[in-house]
Parts: C-alpha cells; structure tokens; sequence
DNA sequence: GTGGATATCCAAAGCGCTTTGAGAGGAAAT
DNA sequence: ATTTCCTCTCAAAGCGCTTTGGATATCCAC
C-alpha cells in the first residue's frame, strides 16, 4: 500500500538523492522535476517514514514535556487547554511529544535525563517563577527550548512567548479608575507565579498614577479554581469597606466570584465591576456570564500553538521566529463593568 | 560520551547480534555472556537508540492519543491525573505520545489516519458512550487498544480496564439504606457517559433490592465541577422533601455539594450523609474535607499507569497480561456518614 | 575549441539497530 | 570413529531515509 522513497524514485524514473532532495527544498533541483515529484507524491501518498528520518538526521522530531505531578498546575483546567493547542499545531508537522511526570524537586534530574536521552529536540517550559532555575539548567544542557510566560529576575536572553500580563492589568485598572472606582480587589494566581506578580504589578501601576495604592487587604493569590473565588469574594465583600470593583486572575476564579456577589444580593455591573482575565477556555466563555463579562482576553491555545510553531520551526530550520514575544492582551468591555456606586 | 551496539560488541569483544541478543531475552545466548554483556550496559551507560530500534523493527513505541478538544473533557482535571499515570509508566519503557486533538465530530478521520500513519503501536481510549462507535472502529482498523471505562450494548469482545462503577454505587447505596436512609440523592457524571449510567444502576439495584425506587427527581447530571455539584445540592435541598443522604460521582463534585450543605446550616453526617467517589486527586483528598468524606475510591492514576503497562506488554510481547480487567472499588466510612435523621 | 563555471542528477555510504542464515565447537548417540 | 544434535556465536543483510562526493551535460567566455 504505502510506499516508500526508493519505489517512488523508481517510479519517477529518478534516483532517491534527487526524490528526497526535491522533498526537502534543496535548490539543485530543477523546478519541473521538483513539480514532478510533488505530483507523484500526491498521486501515491507518500509519506516519509519517520523512523528512517529521524535515524537518518538524528533528530528526534519529538518535543519534551515535563508535567509536574502532584502540584496542582497540570490538572488544572488551563494546562489541557494549552497542550491542546501545542498539540494541534505539532501533530500538522507529524512531531511527538515524550511526557515526563515529576515531582518538583525531581525535575532536574527529569530534564537531565531527557536532555541525554536524545529522544527529544526540544522541550517545553511554563508556569515560570522568579529566578526559575529552570532556564539557567536548560542553556547549561544546551537543549533548545521555549518558555510560555517569562521568569522574573535572572537571565533574560531566553526564548520565550508570553502575554503582557503588567500591561493587560494595568489597562484593566486604568478602566475602573475611569469609572470612578477606588477600592479595587484582585483576585490573582498562585503568588509564586510570575504571571501573577506582575499583573499585581499592573494594576499597583495604575492605582499609584492615579494617585491611589493597592490596599494588600484586597489581593488574594490562590491556585486559580472557582472555589477561591468564590471564597475571595465573599470575604471582601464581608468588610466594612467593600471594594467595589474586582479583577480576577482567570474566568475561573471569576465564576466564584460572581456566584459569591450574586449571593450577596449585588448587581454585577453596577453595585459591583468585575474584569477578568479570559484565557478562551471553550467551556468558559465569558459572554455567556448571567452578565457578560469585561475581560482582557488572550488564547492560551493560540499560545500554545504558536510555541509549537516556533519549537518546530527550530527544529526542521524552517522559518525565523522572533526569539521573544510579548502579546498584549485585548481588553473587552461587556456588561460586567459600570460606573462606581453612587457617582 | 554515548557507546552505541557496535562499540559496545566491540568492548566485549562480542558481535553485535550476540550483544543484542543477551540485551533482548533471547534464549540462545550463554547465561554467562548475558551476565558479561548487562554488566557492560551498566559500566558504559549504553542505552539503544530509538529510533533505530524503530526503523528495524518496525514498531514506533509510541502510543496514541486522540484528546477531544472543546468537549469539556480533555480540560479537566481527571483527564489530567489520568494522563499523568499513563505517562509515568511509559516514560519508564521509553514509550512514547502522539497526541492529537480532535473535533468529535472528526474523530474517525482522526483514528483512520493515526493507524495509517504508522506512527503508534497502539491507542487508547476513554469516555466510553453506550453503543461507542469508536470500538467497532478501531477494531476494523486493527490496531491495538485498550479503552479505559467500558462500552454499554455493542460489541463485548474488547480490551478493556474499568472500574465496577455499577457495584461500587450499589455498595454505597446499600450502607446509606442501612443506616437508614430513604431519601437518597445522586449527583452524576454526565449523562451520556458509561459510568455515570452504571453508576445509577448501581444506586437503583440497591434500592429496588431494598423495596424502594430511585426518585427520578433526585437524580442530576452534568460535568463534573464543583459548581455543578453545588447547584444540584442546592436545587435537592430547596425541595419539600429534601434527601437524608447524597452520593456524588467526583470529589469534585462533593466540594461544590458539601458548599450548599454547609451554606444551609446542615451538618454533614447528622443532618445528611455524603459519599462520593474518589479518583484520587492529590489536590483534592476526602479525608482532609471539613468532614471527612466516606468514599468508593478508586485511583485514576493508577488504571492510567496499568492501561499504559498492558499497552506497552502488548506491544513489545513481554507479560500476558488480562484483556479484560474491572476493578472492585473500596468502600471507605469516614464521618461524612451515619443514621438518618430521626432514627 | 578549450577551460571553467553552473546546473542537474546519481551511486553509495551511513545512521544504529534487529534478524536471517550459517558456522564452529562440543556433547551425545550410534 | 562417524553422525547427529545442541549450544553459542557471528557476518551480513536489511529497515527507509539523508548526505557526501562525484559524474554528466550544458553553457559561457576567451
């Protein structure tokens, strides 16, 4: 049925160098015979062994994962979105994934071995925190990688994709500023994580041009489950002083969030403003809130398709990719944000 | 730095073919060279390149994953945990993945062309739907697999490894019924799922045996979050007749109806009894809820890393392992459950 | 017409392993 | 002593691709 190159050379009539050479873009290939070559790809279905290739080339066309177990980061509803779209994009290029599961202080020793193994090319890096020392172990293995999201402090010649979490926030907070709110909660990430210290960032940025602080009393970090934002919420909402404006970390968190507002017999969007981040989790759509949602939004699966892209690209030498990229997020205004109360 | 077969033959002073021999069972090589040749392996850190084992034996040593994207299944958490046992036993033989998502509705194509690809040995298979369209498929395909979770109707000849769901809800039941317990409630997986369906099987063979019925009204589905969990608590709980005892098919799901519980000022154990089933989620232990939570428990990682053992055995023809594997869950009383109120 | 580019193509080696088909040596059987 | 039969080992042939190091032919300038 399949067939391979040497009978598909014979079939054109032409030598296997010159077949594979045609395939792979070499230019000593003259421009008929290439199209020749294409067409009778398309006429058999050829399709390269990648065994042969990979043992030929010594590539692995396989990219790393370590999923650290037992942290509560890979099961997270986020994680699977994200590897979808990694998936999406590497499985156009026909690359593999090799998944390592690792207790956090086994990952070195996790990446040393895959580094050795040879079985990957390249591997995969997220959920950065400050100074992870990640990065600097990855350059000394001298494995080409990529990071979604960036570390905080430490090197900074590294590749990596990330969202402008301190700008997304902060065009977030400069908005309820403008509607006149001055107590304002963040709901955040894990407060080990970078993404969330610098969306802390953000928002402390606009309040302190605006000439306000962040009142630590209204920032919670938790693991981003709508369980803590239900939580959060409730217990800001039980001060004296309830803020009347909340961001959170995720349209996860927000979903508490809302639940503990309604609960307290607020309405979102006029008692209360509501802005969360929107990651573009299929299941989790932010217009679809009882009241939609303002967000600033930015695919977590794009962002995983486009670190395919870029890993692959490495890989094969196909494509010049920019070694850094940050995305700013698009703020999105829906029904959720309003005018503070009583102004 | 890395010795490859050649070396390593020419090291012992040995060919190849013996050297590879003694490293692959074979029986036709002295006990002693064995001994000699896997002493070697130790002292030079030789380990065979993959891909060259591929492209001799024709196998890819690598498993398949079809991950339905915007399903709400692949995102969650158990999806997570499962995968994590799947890939800690194969990163064990240095197996491994080729993930593809797909869109349900192209799933087929997705199969027909993974088989084809050559790429896998073998696939595997979850979120089992009565009459699974996916079984007669893959048989057609004949490509090995194993499905985790089992079909209802169809064909019975397959693969696979589950969980009596149906005896694991009986045994609950039956506790609750007697401790005394009539009005008994269910918060289920989704509907069109295998196990949820068993697992309401389940509950109403324990309670046909015992002369009642299951009350229809009592009984909700959904996806498995706690904020579904919450609101089916709290839709139960606003009835005339609320039920004395609940059982929850996730963890999860108990989170969210242990929060409706607590917010109507019931006390768990007394005023109502909860069971859930425990997968096992390391974020999300029973014994550390605020009661204590008597489970039917059944670890998730681990039927992940022994669908991924029989994969594996099947495919490099080593242990005979069962085609068909269910496994009893344990039933364990913790406080979360006692008599019924006024008993 | 000749030397030297230039453009196309090819034969063959090699990637590191498994496996086939045989051979050498010794023990057991005749 | 010869034959037969194991036991253990080996040389060599692939697996299907990439890549090196030429060939061959064409074309140009001189």
């Amino acid at each position: 049925m399949a067939v391979n190159l040497k009978q598909l050379a014979e079939i054109l009539g032409l030598s296997q160098t010159t077949v594979s050479r045609a395939l792979n873009g070499y230019p000593e290939v003259n421009a008929e015979t290439r199209q020749r070559v294409l067409q009778a790809v398309r006429e058999t279905g050829y399709r390269p062994n990648r065994a042969a290739q990979r043992l030929a080339t010594g590539k692995a066309y396989s990219i790393g994962l370590v999923m650290p177990i037992a942290a509560g980061i890979d099961s997270d509803i986020h994680f699977g979105e994200f590897l979808a779209g990694l998936a999406e994009e590497s499985v156009k290029h026909d690359f593999h994934f090799v998944l390592n599961p690792s207790a956090p202080d086994d990952e070195e020793a996790t990446f040393r071995r895959l580094a050795a193994s040879g079985n990957v090319d390249a591997v995969f890096l997220a959920y950065m925190r400050p100074n992870d020392p990640r990065i600097p172990m990855l350059k000394a293995l001298s494995i080409p990688f990529v990071v979604h999201g960036r570390s905080i402090g430490g090197p900074r010649d590294y590749p990596f994709l990330d969202v402008d979490n301190t700008q997304a926030f902060y065009d977030a907070t400069k908005l309820l500023l403008q509607l006149g709110h001055h107590r304002i909660a963040l709901i955040n990430g894990p407060d080990y994580l970078a993404f969330s210290i610098r969306r802390k960032k953000g928002v402390t940025r606009a309040l302190t041009e605006w000439g306000l602080g962040l009142d630590e009393e209204l920032v919670h970090h938790s693991v981003m489950a709508d369980e803590y934002g239900y939580r959060s919420m409730q217990h800001f909402l039980e001060r004296p002083d309830p803020p009347t404006a909340v961001l959170c970390s995720s349209t996860v968190l927000a979903l508490g969030a809302v639940r503990a507002i309604n609960r307290a017999g607020l309405a979102i969007g006029s008692d209360i403003s509501v802005i969360a981040h929107d990651d573009v989790l299929p299941m989790l759509k932010p217009e679809n809130f009882s009241v939609p949602l303002t967000t600033t939004r930015s695919s977590l699966r794009a962002a995983g398709a486009r670190i395919a892209t870029r890993l692959i690209g490495g890989i094969i030498g196909r494509g010049d990719y920019p070694e850094q990229e940050l995305w700013r997020a698009e703020l999105i205004v829906r029904a959720s944000t309003g005018p503070a109360p009583g102004r």
